[in-house]
DNA sequence: CACGTTTACGCTAGTCGTAATTATC
DNA sequence: GATAATTACGACTAGCGTAAACGTG
């Protein structure tokens, strides 16, 4: 069957399309006509069915099931090469490193994932880190210090290639020991006034004023009373009872805090996978492909049983 | 170089790679041992790097060159099969129609752009069209008589296979003799008070009030005059004077009417492919590898010529 | 008849198998 | 010394080229 077809079958095939009939398919391939007529013909009686029909005069043209083959083909020919000079690059250890910037709300956990996922796309090659704030990440992308970086969206998706690869809820966080832990969801009107934590408006300016619009739209206003630039110093924070945060679900909690869902609000943080258009490092085409194609899959458990909804409101980072 | 490569080989590679060490791999490929030895020798010395480090004892192991290898020749193989069992499905007239659901917030533009896009991909294959309200629209892909659909999102991602294909602004709609339309950009707070006409709240109840709440953000209130079960109901109102709307801006427009953007506001109408997780059409796994790699672009150019930023909030379908 | 594809046939490359050799634990 | 990969060599498959036949405009 179809377990006899080889590489060499896929460039006749493409050489024959572009070059619209078998003669200059031939001299391209610097082959005899015959030989390629007569490998097309083994072709089709092995897989079972015409990838052309020969049109007489002026050219052949596929058939609607060889446009499909003859569409695969290009691609997986194309594919072919990426791959051996990439592999080849690894081996050469040509890889330069890929430099990774991430802002303080991405998740260790997620960029452990990202870092997990590389090493099993390109096998023993390296990341540099750099965890800046947005702002300073997207400079640094921008004048290539940076290859790519995980971030929190939106990001101007016609400025850089965007792959999305996270969708996390945000929860809120407070002592375990707090009455309202009881609960396993929580009304936003009970907890409203007494969500006072949040990310320095100066580092996510339109995070902040995200938050503020999202509870407005609740009715409920917000008092900012204390702000961090970090995740961990929020959870000092609730710790030491200044109040509660908002943080995507999947933060690591240090002991003595918990977190819990508010009842019909869907809100999220949104990451992605961000680099820059004229970026040159050679894995991220790669990157891009895997991430879309498979997604990053964060082996760890839902929070809450409760189904998570794709939501309306997104944070921004 | 690398074009010598062929797919017998890349079974070798992982039948090797499976059964750790050749001689199991000459075994399951019906072989003899040095015939695979001989064979990827050859094939190292092509490429000019070595995939498998021969470990004496207990099994060879790939090298970080190999491993990238092996994951595409996985990928590439199952591709071979799947390619051509489709390819004689096509050529065997054997692919069921594709019964394809749509709510009426989808543009009649966007859905031929999916139409060429699948002409592409199942030449000469065909698609049934179903427009309804979105949630019989999911209703009937559960039931199994659509296998996918086109909707406004957000749906729930946990309970079918979702793909973004689409994320195009939310404009004004106004009479082109309207003083307002010499404007490029309108000030929200002065039409905020026109905006009259919406769809039918029965038939998005999600999209309804999630519009309510994008204009409480920017503190107007709405008057929700007239509702319409169609974009071009809606156009039909404008044209009347019953006031203005919000659409979708690849909406085709009747004449005599006219779209400007709000300045400073990003909203948008996320449009998604759609299928049941049991859902049985041989083309969808096709469909949705397509649209994850290469999304679908709607020849069309921007309304404007203002850039499109990503923006922070989501109309609902 | 012209142009292009297919059939026929001999040649050779290269793939496979058997058997002997080498390497590693 | 046992297990497993490599080398050696002969056999045969099958891909190639040349030349002739066949089909369409």
């Amino acid at each position: 069957m179809s377990s006899s077809v080889e590489f060499r079958h896929l460039e006749y095939l493409v050489a024959i399309y572009e070059g619209k009939n078998f003669t200059k398919a031939a001299e391209r391939l610097y082959r005899s006509q015959p030989a390629i007529s007569h490998q097309v013909r083994a072709l089709e009686d092995d897989i079972g069915f015409p990838i052309f029909v020969r049109g007489g005069r002026d050219g052949v043209s596929p058939t609607p099931a060889g446009r499909l083959v003859l569409n695969w083909a290009r691609n997986v020919l194309a594919e072919r090469l990426e791959i051996f000079v990439m592999a080849r690059a690894i081996h050469n250890g040509e890889v330069p490193p890929l430099r990774l910037g991430f802002s303080p709300f991405v998740s260790p956990h997620l960029l452990q994932t990202f870092r997990d996922a590389y090493e099993e796309l390109f096998p023993g090659c390296e990341i540099q880190l750099s965890g800046t704030e947005l702002l300073h990440t997207l400079q640094r992308l921008g004048h290539g210090t940076l290859d790519c970086a995980v971030l929190p969206l939106p990001v101007d998706k016609d400025m850089w290639n965007v792959v999305q690869i996270m969708q996390s809820p945000l929860v809120v966080c407070m002592r375990a020991d707090d009455p309202l832990a009881s609960q396993s969801q929580l009304d936003i009107h009970e907890i409203a006034a007494r969500i006072k934590i949040f990310h320095d408006p100066e580092l996510h300016p339109s995070a902040h004023s995200r938050l503020i619009e999202m509870f407005a739209e609740e009715g409920m206003p917000l008092h900012v009373a204390s702000s961090a630039a970090t995740p961990s110093d929020m959870q000092w924070m609730v710790k030491q009872n200044y109040g509660f945060a908002l943080i995507d679900q999947f933060t690591t909690l240090e002991p003595g805090l918990t977190t819990r869902p508010i009842a019909g609000i869907h809100w999220t943080a949104d990451i992605a996978f961000v680099s820059s258009k004229d970026g040159n490092h050679m894995a991220l085409p790669f990157i891009e492909k895997f991430l879309k194609q498979s997604g990053l899959n964060p082996g760890r458990k839902r929070a809450r049983s409760e189904r998570i909804r794709p939501q309306q409101l997104k944070l921004i980072g």
